[in-house]
DNA sequence: TAATATTGTCTCAATCTGCGACAATATTAA
DNA sequence: TTAATATTGTCGCAGATTGAGACAATATTA
């Protein structure tokens, strides 16, 4: 057990989606004087659950428990496997890779996509990292390793999932407008959606609850808020 | 490297679709002396991709190379570690634990589905298998840890997978008849389909080409033989 | 040549979708 | 006060899709 109580060879990353300013956004990592820039991800305890070593991860960068979180797929090739990188950032902390040689092996990382509300997060960066910062889909730095794979497949699979479940929900705080609602498909699935259609499919579902009107001070007709009743999609995992 | 040059804490288990006498089966394993029944599955070579490693497994259990295959789960619970089975496996073969400690651990499982074609494969058992043979999944035996599990995870993916792609293809020989397609969709999604609607639909994609008909010498009309033609549903990964 | 089982295709109704239109607001400007 | 403007909630229509039955066209046997 020479590492530190973590299972060698297997690792996480995690896709921490959010909505803001209309965009779908991304946390990405910083590391210390590198360059680097990288998924949050972390490893597993020996007696823990693959699951809770993500949300430990999870709680630790966003302060959250309890997030809508899905696993999408093991990384596991070869063309991944690059220790240089590693070394590089202990290195740049000054770490010695005393009992950190663990570190340098091959790992399989299995990774997940996690759905939040922008506002509730205070993105935390750890000891090896200056930032962790949201960054806009459109907008990403070059990210390390396969880490831009994983974040492609990561928004593939939000897609194919977003029309069997009601998985957009969670991206929004508990009232939300109609509006806001078609705003975050559309940011996900990447092109405009007709108003009248949308409204009427999400209504025909029974899921939405209405609320009173919101009234934001804007010269037209107001808005009435929505919350999402039932729980199959409020949660998963 | 103690652990005969394979990675520690990562395997996989196989879960591998035939279809024959209209009915959907998998590929189980009897383990020597035990009476456990478990999924065809193994470990991942330092060097190897993880998606080698798998194909190399099927090589093995069934003798073909170029299977459609499909990641659709990491199980990394707790609940699944379960050192007495492996040790009870091991004693059962007149092994020795020695240098096998490391398969004592504690595993996480990615998981794959395959689909093949039922009369190509020569189910072929290893060493430490009394058998490897064909189960409806109607009609499975009590399967070990949590392979029961991952068979119910894997046809679930299976279904939802079904709609998107034209993945049912890939359990019939090159040449088939419309009857046979319909139903190893019907065994798939566990329903009977409209026979009208269902050839109407396949036929629209495109993706079928028409052959000679198939005279089977029963007193009726014979059907046409169609070939999957286009790759993006015949192959995967 | 008639009987039987299946196949390929068509039609019709019911449903679903994409898209525009229109009345009903909130607020600001005149 | 009233008109102008930007949105919102909803409706209606045309086109596409789907579910279910019907019918003619075979292969083979009686």
């Amino acid at each position: 057990m020479d590492s530190k109580g973590y299972l060698k060879h297997i690792a996480y990353d995690s896709v921490i989606f959010g909505f803001s300013g209309e965009k779908l956004k991304i946390l990405i990592m910083k590391y210390h004087n590198t360059g680097l820039f990288a998924l949050p991800g972390g490893f597993v305890k020996h007696d823990e659950d693959l699951n809770d070593a993500v949300r430990r991860g999870l709680k630790e960068r966003t302060g959250l428990d309890d997030i809508y979180l899905e696993q999408f797929y093991a990384f596991g090739s070869m063309a991944r496997y690059k220790p240089e990188v590693m070394e590089a950032i202990m290195k740049a902390n000054n770490q010695t890779l005393d009992g950190y040689s663990w570190l340098l092996d091959r790992f399989i990382s299995v990774a997940y996509y996690a759905l939040i509300n922008y506002e509730e997060v205070v993105p935390t960066p750890d000891a090896l990292s200056d930032s962790c910062d949201w960054y806009a889909l459109d907008e990403l730095p070059n990210l390390m390793l396969d880490h831009s794979i994983i974040v492609t497949k990561a928004l593939q699979t939000l897609r194919d999932n977003l029309e069997r479940k009601l998985v957009g929900i969670n991206l929004l705080p508990t009232l939300f407008t109609m509006k806001e609602l078609q705003q975050v498909y559309e940011a996900i699935l990447g092109e405009k959606l007709h108003r009248g259609t949308f409204q009427r499919k999400v209504l025909s579902m029974g899921i939405l609850k209405r609320h009173e009107k919101h009234f934001s001070g804007a010269a037209n007709k107001a808005p009435f808020l929505y919350s999402f009743e039932g729980s199959p999609y409020a949660r998963k995992l």
